[in-house]
DNA sequence: CTGAAACCTATGACTTCCCATATGATCCCA
DNA sequence: TGGGATCATATGGGAAGTCATAGGTTTCAG
């Protein structure tokens, strides 16, 4: 795989709520900001750093951000990939045609047009989430990424299964990892 | 008398109490800071090392610290190992969005906002409890913790039987071990 | 002439930085 | 062996800096 963690830098990580002001601007987490810029290390000196916006599938109703240098990796890999056609012609679709290149304000913000908020169902002078997952990070409706949060956790308990009393989490991991590891002296 | 005195600084071990300040910061106990160290060996000379708190699922009132090198292949598991797709989603909400990269100030103490210091039960100017966990370690409220500690000696006698009167935890692990080696030889 | 977008500055809240002090443990030398 | 010196650690607080947010002003297109 092409994205591999040689060159990767710092993930994206944690989430906070920020306010969308009156114009629709927003400001970008300063950590997120911060892996932003070292993902545009080619600007001009004393300018500020660009992201792209993914709108993503109808019905995932968050935004998708991602720094310029993934974001490229993730051209290449599709302009020039090996893909299937159909997988091809699909991810072209989104991540290239149904985005946008946001470059922030002198002050750390992106301002958000009104067909971008109508996407992840954000409005001026309400809240927004951000949520980093890692590769690139999710802006969300508070009140729906809550929701999201809530299925998690169900699907936790599921996953934990019914004698969980007080069961932790990294026991799960734990597990994960005992899985990789054997499959991986069995190889 | 020193048991592998090799690798002692793998596993996060013990624990301690320490108080947590006016401004919300606590110092790490200085054993698990040497583990934070070691695991962070790609830091800017002179500079002090970071640590991953995971804020774990809403059952568990407590912090889940990690060194950077093991939230680091944590993360590359999450992102790029082959899991199924449900548990993808649920580490990577929890390992990942619902963390935070803490750095520790000269002094060895991180800084806990309020949200971390809700989500664990903490107080400003109240005491912390830490508990190394092997692959990490805990931020407990100390009663909590004293709770969590007696619902595992109920396991205990539970696990050791009715008739166990002066009975002893080593004779629990011995029987463990044993079925590990039978199994082993067994294959 | 109007509305949207870009630009600049200001401010309060909060976080980080730096230095100071207390307390205990360890070491060393008489 | 005792007693002081030295170091590591835990804790406290003031000052400086960062960050999110709120304005206002300018620019340009339609």
């Amino acid at each position: 795989m092409a994205l591999q963690e040689s060159e990767q830098h710092e993930a994206f990580r944690g989430k906070s709520t920020h306010k969308v002001d009156s114009k629709g601007r927003v400001s970008i987490p300063a950590d997120f900001r911060k892996i932003l810029e070292a993902g545009d290390s080619g600007r001009e000196p004393g300018a500020t750093a660009s992201a792209v916006i993914v709108y993503g599938p109808p019905q995932q109703e968050c935004l998708l951000c991602y720094s310029l240098e993934t974001i490229n990796k993730l051209d290449r890999l599709i302009m020039w990939g090996n893909l299937p056609q159909q997988k091809k012609r699909v991810f072209q679709h989104y991540f290239i045609t149904s985005s946008v290149t946001a470059q922030l304000d002198p002050n750390g913000r992106i301002s958000m047009p009104a067909d971008l908020r109508e996407k992840s169902r954000l409005d001026v002078s309400k809240p927004a989430r951000f949520a980093g997952t890692g590769t690139h990070f999710e802006i969300w409706n508070p009140a729906l990424h809550d929701a999201y949060a809530a299925s998690i956790d169900e699907q936790l308990q599921s996953l934990a299964g019914p004698d969980a009393g007080s069961f932790n989490i990294s026991v799960l991991l734990d597990q994960e990892l005992q899985n990789q590891q054997s499959q991986t002296n069995a190889d």
